[in-house]
DNA sequence: GGTGTCGTCATTCTTTCGGATGATTTTGGG
DNA sequence: CCCAAAATCATCCGAAAGAATGACGACACC
């Protein structure tokens, strides 16, 4: 604002000095007066709308974010699916697991035995650190490994 | 925008008027035209200043709201709790089934003898129309009576 | 060709879970 | 005070889950 006022200041300063160079420099006509006045009453109106622009477009947006619940999209953590040495099909089980069915259930859409899921599980169960599968799924929920 | 720019030409006319009559009016003096030059820049300043402001007011602030998606804070849904006719220490039950606890590690977190437990895990197994842990726990996450 | 991983399957055994049922005690409301 | 709901505990039994172990074939990699 200040500094507004400084070049506000300066031009009219410059203005009014072009005034007076100008009275001897040109001829002298009547109601040069009213001319000047209103060049310069034109110059400085110009100066305020454009200020008065300037200053609107200082701020032109206030972007504000607002935390709205949304159901964020699982992305499974595979770097720790990784490190934890879960093979896809242990992945596959653990989540038919963690859909509440039964090994029967998961050896049944699989067409696996019984046995294989039940090894599958006892693998996942150990890699989790888990002794029950409730425990595994959440465990694996918390790890991110499942949504 | 013509509004202003009308009020701009009309206060100019009279800053001119003005001036033309303060010259009859007044005392000519030396200098007098760097005097009104300068009165008129300042006039004119100041108004382009309060165009500005009042345009800076007139949008405050354009506000954008973006949605981000947040963690929502779990809530439970009490009324399919009610209808469901779970009962406070059944939710209790679910819920630590739910952190992967056994019936024996229940039972002695809650102080009762595992056979209770056991007693409340069936009870709100039927309710929920589930046949295991398990899938009781996905049962109640999808009804919204678990996080 | 040897090695390692993965997926598969089996057997045995123990633990846990779940269903069914009955009984007792506590508690809150009419 | 009485009733109903809730909470507690027990017993029996079958089903499911889980641990431990061994084995076999497919496949990739060096």
């Amino acid at each position: 604002m200040m500094r507004h006022l400084l070049v506000c200041g300066v031009v009219g300063g410059v203005a009014i000095a072009l005034l007076q160079w100008s009275q001897y420099r040109f001829l002298v006509i009547d109601h040069s007066v009213e001319i000047y006045g209103a060049l310069v009453a034109a110059i400085c109106s110009a100066f305020g709308i454009w200020l008065g622009l300037k200053l609107t477009r200082r701020r032109p947006v206030e972007v504000r974010e607002i935390l709205v619940p949304a159901a964020a999209p699982f992305v499974r953590n595979q770097e720790r699916v990784g490190k934890l040495g879960i093979t896809p099909r242990e992945m596959e089980i653990l989540e038919l697991v963690a859909a509440g069915l039964s090994n029967r259930e998961i050896a049944e859409r699989l067409f696996v035995s019984e046995n294989t899921v039940k090894t599958h599980c006892s693998r996942v169960f150990g890699k989790l650190g888990a002794e029950r599968r409730t425990q595994a799924v959440q465990i694996a929920k918390e790890t991110g490994i499942l949504p």
